[in-house]
DNA sequence: CGTATTTGACCGGCGC
DNA sequence: GCGCCGGTCAAATACG
């Protein structure tokens, strides 16, 4: 890793001009194996970029990622979960057709009105009301369909040697795909925790396959799973983030 | 044997 | 409308 000095976290808040399709995005770097809290980054960007993020112990990023990433690190991001656009986490308001999804999305089209200029006047919403279990994935996909809605993202480049960061919550991979241009898959993965929703996607920056690409998408609605057990690593890291 | 991953099918958006 | 492309589903398979 170049230079472990903090402030290496080299912080470079991007602006995508194609916000449209990236509503979102802020990208990251950070020294070599260095852990990120991914969704401390959500509650806000300011709090990352201040991120005291001299890597208190070096670990050889060959070795055991799942283990050794982010033991040190936790995050919990539910302060200000649920509820829509309400206290700007982070910059929400800066995506115009911002929205939690899902769940969330009948609530949010009866509430709201101005999202993103889509066209879907006729039959909005006719039927808000949710239905949890036993919805078929078609009605899904319409209201998918009807209103293109787009959880937040949150991007980390990091450098590191394995393709997923320990970040504290499990996943399940449900996908891979070839992306065009690119020698390095992308991997999709869904949180396992039922009734959460949240993605990540992982893949490696084409330009440098030495960096990874973490996209965060939607946020937790509960505190990360992974045992606890290491709780007694008091790392700056660790109460920085609780 | 229950759970996670793999992997091709499928689907919807988008540009031509 | 068609084909490409990225994202997701889900059956088959691997894993423990």
């Amino acid at each position: 890793m170049a230079s472990t000095s903090q402030a290496m976290l080299n912080q470079s808040l991007f602006e995508e001009d194609h916000q449209e399709s990236h509503p979102q995005v802020g990208f990251f770097s950070f020294p070599s194996n260095l852990t990120l809290p991914p969704l401390a980054c959500q509650q806000s960007l300011k709090t990352f970029t201040s991120l005291p993020c001299d890597a208190p112990n070096p670990q050889p990023p060959s070795i055991n990622p799942s283990e050794t990433l982010l033991s040190s690190l936790k995050h919990r991001d539910n302060q200000d979960q649920d509820h829509f656009g309400g206290p700007h986490l982070l910059s929400l308001q800066r995506s115009s057709s911002n929205l939690w999804a899902w769940g969330e999305v009948n609530e949010c089209l009866s509430s709201k009105r101005s999202c993103g200029g889509d066209d879907h006047h006729n039959h909005n919403h006719n039927h808000h009301h949710h239905h949890h279990i036993g919805v078929s994935a078609l009605k899904m996909k319409k209201i998918k369909a009807r209103r293109k809605v787009r959880e937040p993202r949150f991007c980390f480049k990091t450098m590191s040697e394995v393709d997923v960061l320990d970040d504290g919550y499990k996943w399940r991979k449900y996908g891979q795909k070839v992306v065009k241009n690119t020698q390095h898959p992308r991997s999709y993965y869904r949180c396992t925790q039922d009734n959460c929703r949240v993605k990540k996607r992982v893949e490696r920056l084409a330009e440098d396959p030495r960096m990874v690409i973490t996209t965060y998408e939607g946020r937790h609605a509960h505190s990360p799973s992974h045992d606890m057990e290491d709780s007694q690593a008091p790392s700056q890291l660790n109460n920085f983030f609780w």
